[in-house]
DNA sequence: TTTAGAATATGATATTTATCACATTTTTAA
DNA sequence: TTAAAAATGTGATAAATATCATATTCTAAA
């Protein structure tokens, strides 16, 4: 089991600033995990014991609307944190954390972080600092989505996507999302995504094989997104 | 000028959990202030020098959109504190706040809080779980407006204006918003946010006269934010 | 008090988006 | 390897919503 004083992750976020001494008793009382493709982490509704950090790969994290569809969230990757605010608020998960693909998470139980929020005042600044930021992501999520039409969201989206996680070697967005995942994450029909999909590969601003998509028009696409 | 120790607002906020010592050097440091209906509290891009405590009023936070249309984010009242967030993160305000009527408010400089934030655990861990519970708001907002219909926003925000700020003698929600207000918290436009009250009124489930508007059937309402 | 400007209201129409139906392709599991 | 299931794609249509035009009512300042 590797050791978390070790450990190159905590370096990617409020982790980072716990003492040689807080790492070490949680690297006595963490455990790792891993999660297959399509498992989830957690579920909506779960009572989280714990928050969990991810050594590797991608989660979406999403809730059910009333109306019975699935909003994507955020999506999760390796060096973030999962789980504090339910942990902080002491509540059931309002969210589901679903896996994208295989991953490596470890588990530190709650009582321990609650200790180390208590007792290290740069460790909690750390974490209200990254919440205060989600928060304002949250803002203009909410302005996107109250505002913007469903092509905008999806060109804002695709820049979004690129910009969280980069290129491959084709030059293609470096995660594998489904159509209705990324229906999902803009709040539409999945047969709407895949018509702007398409109507995008037919002006050459995308390309698109399968799930491997590339930006072809990084200009236009941003144009789009602004609403012209 | 009113003294923090004796002041009863910060029971409902997270000053609660400062001690006497820190609420008397507060005192000492804070300043009131009086903000005219229709006046900024504070703009989208202004660096924010503290935060606000709220002794009387309501205003509405807000962002504008690339489109050019204002999304009302959230109505801040009484005892509600304003501005944590950009003092948190460091960074200029992502949001404006306007007064929706005449306001009483304290302004606390930076220091001060960041002070207290820093030494004293219970009150830092308070705004932690204020925050989380925002963001699990906010949440919520997002799903709703990815997924739930005009209609269903509308029913679902006169229910929530009626569960925040209650009736007054003659039953009608107490707060005065306009149309266009109503309609930059839905995310719609004003004459559509119009016209869908005007449905609920012709079906007896609202009743309004000018900005007075009153829930006569508030499991209906419930019904429709349900979407059938 | 009067009057211009703002807010509210409503119709007509265009645009956006969802829904349903079904074909084709890809993936998965036996 | 092959059959079944899932994902992707596309057309036709319906429903939701925005936009523009214009009328009416309310409000605040001269």
């Amino acid at each position: 089991m590797s050791k978390c004083e070790q450990c190159i992750i905590r370096q990617f976020n409020s982790l980072k600033h716990l003492s040689r001494e807080e790492l070490v008793k949680m690297s006595n009382c963490k455990t790792s995990k891993i999660i297959k493709k399509g498992e989830a982490i957690f579920d909506e509704g779960e009572r989280l014991k714990g928050i969990f950090c991810i050594k590797d790969g991608v989660c979406k994290v999403s809730k059910m609307s009333e109306n019975g569809r699935n909003q994507i969230i955020s999506l999760v990757t390796k060096g973030d944190l999962l789980g504090e605010r339910s942990l902080i608020s002491d509540e059931a998960s309002n969210l589901k954390a679903i896996a994208l693909n295989d991953m490596e998470v470890c588990f530190i139980p709650k009582e321990e972080i609650m200790k180390d929020l208590e007792k290290n005042p740069s460790f909690s600044m750390s974490v209200l600092k990254d919440m205060a930021q989600t928060l304002k992501q949250a803002d203009n999520v909410i302005v996107d989505m109250a505002q913007k039409t469903v092509k905008q969201r999806l060109a804002e989206t695709l820049l979004n996507l690129q910009a969280k996680f980069g290129t491959n070697e084709d030059n293609a967005i470096d995660v594998h999302l489904s159509r209705e995942d990324i229906a999902n994450i803009i709040g539409t029909a999945t047969e709407s995504a895949i018509r702007l999909l398409s109507d995008l590969k037919k002006k050459k601003i995308i390309a698109f094989k399968g799930k491997d998509i590339s930006i072809l028009d990084r200009n236009e696409l941003e144009t789009i997104a602004q609403g012209f």
